[in-house]
DNA sequence: CCTAGCCCTG
DNA sequence: CAGGGCTAGG
């Protein structure tokens, strides 16, 4: 088994339903903090693996030191706000494209001739840096400034002191005058080694910064020559944003430091203990900042080990933090990278990435305007017209989810696009629209064992997932994937107790909800739900959108008889609604056309029967669809067409013609939820 | 021959 | 919604 799963398993609480995870989304429980995304490092579930030391972290090794490297370099405080822009941008431009961890190698790799080198010089640091604090601690333990025990020792040698001075004073003074140039040789040292531990870390960051720019260049040159207008190279601006300063020396300046120093000092002061540490600053406080590089950076577990009680909590503290910070930086600075590498584009996936983008955008004024200049490349031109457009932070500029319908044959009974199928279910708060990304990206970086889940890069082009958060596109229920891995669980889903036919009530959830195999009742609904998208499914798209599901013929089979039940419930339903309409007249149609309403019966009829639990937002494109299909039918039958024994299929075939890309969250195991209506 | 889709029935 | 018959298309 991979790691992937692994963390799942140790990070998912078990769940009851599918319907719990989806509502328990962390978009839900964090909605009232609208700026969390990007400032608020704390509720994203894939840290939370990282925040355990005891568990995930400890596999994470690898990608904690790749985490380190990334956050050791110039980093403005703002700059995450604009990484949020940026990411979402590049998320759209195809960052989910891809697997993020080749390109995290191949940087990485690229850094320098071989991986080695960069580990051996963290190797070397780490070890001055231990060696550092041993000797910090020592000289600490003898002036008595922290650690209970250090306190007694020092006490004791006090009063050793203090027991020699009643016998011979002079004696004493030299003694004295003798410690303190020792203490004083022993801090020169200690500062001597703190630079040369400092040089070593900047010779590291000038290393992997050069390494990144010249890469960067290379790609700017090989997709030809970076932007004209000044826009800054990608690489290099990833580790000098703020700074306006190539030199990475200031790179012991950034906020990791700052912030690790900051959480001690403030700890000191809250405590007020003053015996913990020093209140003025001394040469010693200094090294916080050495302090801050190791919190930045992994803490091994002998360093974690060889701190005291309230100190270990102080770090724990800290360290979560800072942990969580740097995670989420990182993942951002990631996955801008990695969208910066692909500009290869299809015209569907530009169209995808436009909507996304300009969905992105659009999500707070508070961040579109943080959107730095820098970031505003010329393709984005007509994102920010599109911004300019849907300037409301609740109002998506469009829905993404129809960009692709083929014109419809009868184009003039169609009537403009302009609704905007989610807008009731649009959060009153802004949308922390990096989660799902990131959520995405994880997905992307660790799902390689998980490839019954068709997460890849194909399959995410046009995907309007973004615009999906009230459907709670978060991390796949774990049910479903442990469903997967263990053997036992499927067989029970296999019970026949546990099948569709057996069950009566689905809509509270549950338990044979994922079973692996077979279809349940949550597959039911789900299909239900695609049907408002997709009336002609092919056994692909089936595929793609039940994950969860271990396909064969029977369950395949199965899936399309549904949707063609689901197609004949919705014929007949047009058919008679058409049927009335032509024997009672066209209702008070200003335009003389059939017009089908959500307040009409016909929808509450359809909206039952798909949406039972209502739960749902029948997106606008199905009642066009549905309305459509309506008027077809009643011009068959007003034209008595319909005495031809194959007058439906004409209608048939310009139905089949309408369906339109089903969201992302429907790829997610499990039934898609519009969490927001049930609020 | 297989499959998708429609139709009819229960 | 499932089962079965039927047909068209690959």
């Amino acid at each position: 088994m991979d790691s992937p799963s692994d963390l799942f398993q140790q990070q998912q609480q078990p769940s009851h339903t599918a319907f719990d995870l989806y509502s328990r989304s962390p978009l839900e429980s964090t909605s009232t903090g609208p700026t969390y995304p990007a400032s608020s490092p704390a509720p994203y579930p894939i840290v939370s693996p990282l925040l355990h030391p005891n568990s995930a972290s400890q596999r994470w090794g690898g990608y904690r030191q790749r985490q380190c490297l990334f956050s050791e370099l110039p980093v403005r405080e703002e700059a995450r706000e604009e990484d949020v822009e940026v990411l979402g941008r590049r998320a759209a431009d195809g960052a989910s494209q891809f697997p993020l961890t080749s390109l995290v190698e191949r940087r990485r790799a690229s850094v320098s001739g071989s991986p080695c080198d960069w580990s051996q010089d963290i190797v070397r640091v780490k070890r001055l840096r231990v060696d550092n604090i041993l000797r910090r601690d020592g000289d600490l333990g003898r002036d008595g400034i922290r650690g209970r025990r250090r306190i007694t020792t020092h006490s004791t040698q006090e009063e050793k002191a203090e027991g020699g001075a009643g016998e011979g004073g002079e004696e004493e003074e030299g003694r004295r005058k003798e410690n303190r140039e020792g203490r004083r040789r022993q801090r020169r040292e200690l500062k001597l080694q703190l630079e040369e531990t400092r040089g070593r870390l900047m010779e590291l960051q000038r290393k992997v910064w050069r390494a990144y720019g010249e890469q960067q260049l290379e790609e700017e040159k090989e997709r030809g020559g970076p932007d004209e207008d000044g826009t800054m190279d990608e690489g290099a601006e990833m580790f000098s944003e703020g700074e306006g300063d190539d030199c990475p020396s200031s790179a012991l300046s950034p906020s990791v430091f700052s912030l690790g120093r900051k959480h001690e000092k403030r700890d000191s002061s809250q405590n007020g203990n003053s015996e913990d540490f020093p209140e003025e600053p001394t040469d010693l406080d200094m090294e916080l900042d050495g302090g801050g590089v190791w919190l930045g950076c992994s803490l091994v577990e002998g360093e974690w080990e060889n701190t005291c009680g309230s100190d270990k909590e102080k770090f724990a503290q800290a360290l979560k933090q800072e942990l969580a910070n740097v995670v989420a930086r990182v993942i951002d600075r990631v996955v801008r990278l990695y969208a910066e590498s692909d500009h290869s584009t299809t015209p569907a996936s530009v169209l995808a990435r436009e909507t996304s983008a300009s969905r992105v955008l659009a999500h707070g004024t508070e961040q579109a305007e943080a959107l730095p200049l820098v970031a505003r490349k010329p393709q984005d031109k007509r994102n920010s017209l599109n911004q300019g457009k849907h300037r409301h932070p609740l109002i998506p500029p469009q829905n993404p989810s129809l960009p692709f319908l083929p014109q419809p044959p009868v184009p003039a009974l169609l009537p403009p696009r302009n609704k905007e199928p989610f807008l009731p279910s649009c959060p009153p708060n802004p949308p922390p629209f990096p989660l799902p990304l990131l959520h995405y990206t994880m997905q992307h970086l660790f799902t390689r064992s998980l490839s019954s889940l068709p997460l890849h890069k194909d399959s995410l082009s046009s995907e309007p997932f973004m615009e999906f958060r009230s459907h709670n596109p978060s991390f796949p229920p774990l049910p479903p994937l442990l469903a997967q891995l263990n053997h036992s669980l499927a067989d029970r889903g296999r019970d026949e107790g546990l099948r569709v036919g057996g069950i009566g009530g689905m809509d509270g959830g549950d338990v044979s909800l994922y079973l692996g195999e077979g279809l349940s009742p949550c597959h039911l609904k789900k299909a239900k739900l695609m049907f408002f998208y997709t009336r002609y499914p092919s056994s692909n798209t089936l595929k793609t959108y039940f994950p969860d599901v271990k396909f064969n013929r029977c369950v395949t089979s199965q899936l399309i008889k549904w949707f063609s039940n689901f197609r004949e419930f919705f014929y007949i339903q047009m058919e008679r609604f058409a049927r009335q309409a032509a024997r009672e007249g066209l209702p008070t149609s200003r335009d003389r056309v059939l017009r089908l309403s959500r307040n009409s019966e016909l929808f509450r009829i359809l909206n039952m029967h798909y949406n039972k639990s209502n739960d749902y937002q029948v997106p606008d494109r199905f009642v066009e669809v549905s309305e459509l299909a309506l008027r077809e039918f009643f011009a068959a039958i007003q034209g008595g067409r319909d005495t031809d024994p194959c007058w439906k299929k004409s209608i048939y075939k310009i139905i089949c013609k309408l369906d339109s890309p089903v969201p992302d969250s429907f790829r997610l195991p499990g039934c898609p939820m519009d969490t927001h209506r049930m609020v």
